[in-house]
DNA sequence: CTGGGGAAGGGGCCC
DNA sequence: TGGGCCCCTTCCCCA
């Protein structure tokens, strides 16, 4: 398994890091680059729209199975309130070590079955068996993992999440869009393309500039509900309000 | 402990 | 329709 690439956010937040001792994960055995959604290869795709794709035989027998739900805040924002224990749903795997560190969205409070091969989420079982029927647009299922969209472009780039079609030269790193491959291989180039007006520090990532720049501004773009002290990324004020600066939220 | 940098992933929009 | 890009977000690491 892929590592969490695959899981949804709000059941294992912990994104993959790859280290660059774990560069036999970075193209995954159970998906191939053969498998990659090209005109030559359409049987990556699985697009059967209107049929209960937890039940077709040919796809993912998805196999559901009933997990606890968890209490949690239900808001990580806003008037803060990250004091939940994110590693304690006994029924996750620790693929990561149980580094978790985010509460899960709201929905997952609501969600009680979920797809062991995807891990996405559903309030109940006839839910999640029979979802596509719900949906009253056609829905293009990913034969990996089942999630599903309504346009065959977003299911084609989802799919690439899957296959990492692309693939570092210098070290074998896979990646699911060029633009992510050009932008690691700045780090072996050592390119900073993105560079601060305000100082003489460069960066690879604009992103990141752009999370640097608020270094520079006196009021930060993220501001705490109970102190309205202001920090320059959300992680940060994450970290803030979990260190007790709103106890009583 | 906190703030910041680096790296990476995904959704959405535009051409 | 697909690729490229933007934006946001997250996580790890380090000073």
């Amino acid at each position: 398994m892929p590592r969490s690439f695959l899981v949804k956010k709000y059941f294992s937040n912990k994104k993959p890091y790859y280290r660059e001792n774990q560069l036999e994960t970075f193209v995954p055995e159970s998906f191939p680059l053969a498998e990659l959604p090209t005109q030559n290869n359409a049987s990556a795709l699985t697009c059967h729209p209107i049929s209960p794709f937890f039940t077709s035989s040919d796809a993912l027998p998805a196999p559901l199975s009933p997990i606890n739900p968890v209490s949690l805040a239900p808001s990580p924002l806003g008037p803060l309130n990250l004091t939940s224990s994110p590693s304690s749903s006994s029924g996750e795997e620790e693929e990561d070590g149980g580094r978790t560190s985010d509460p899960p969205s709201p929905e997952v409070i609501q969600s009680i079955y979920h797809c062991l091969h995807c891990s996405k989420s559903y309030g109940s079982l006839s839910t999640a068996s029979t979802s596509s029927e719900v949906s009253p647009r056609p829905a293009f299922h990913c034969k990996h993992c089942s999630k599903e969209y309504t346009s065959l472009g977003a299911l084609k780039m989802h799919i690439r999440s899957h296959t990492l079609p692309c693939v570092c030269p210098t070290c074998g790193k896979a990646f699911s869009r060029p633009w992510l491959l050009r932008g690691h291989i700045r780090t072996h180039t050592g390119e900073r393309p993105f560079a601060c007006q305000h100082c003489n520090r460069a960066f690879a990532d604009r992103s990141n500039l752009r999370a640097h720049l608020q270094t520079h501004s006196e009021v930060k773009k993220y501001q705490c509900g109970s102190c309205s002290r202001t920090f320059s990324r959300m992680s940060l004020l994450h970290k803030h309000s979990s260190s007790g600066c709103c106890p009583s939220s």
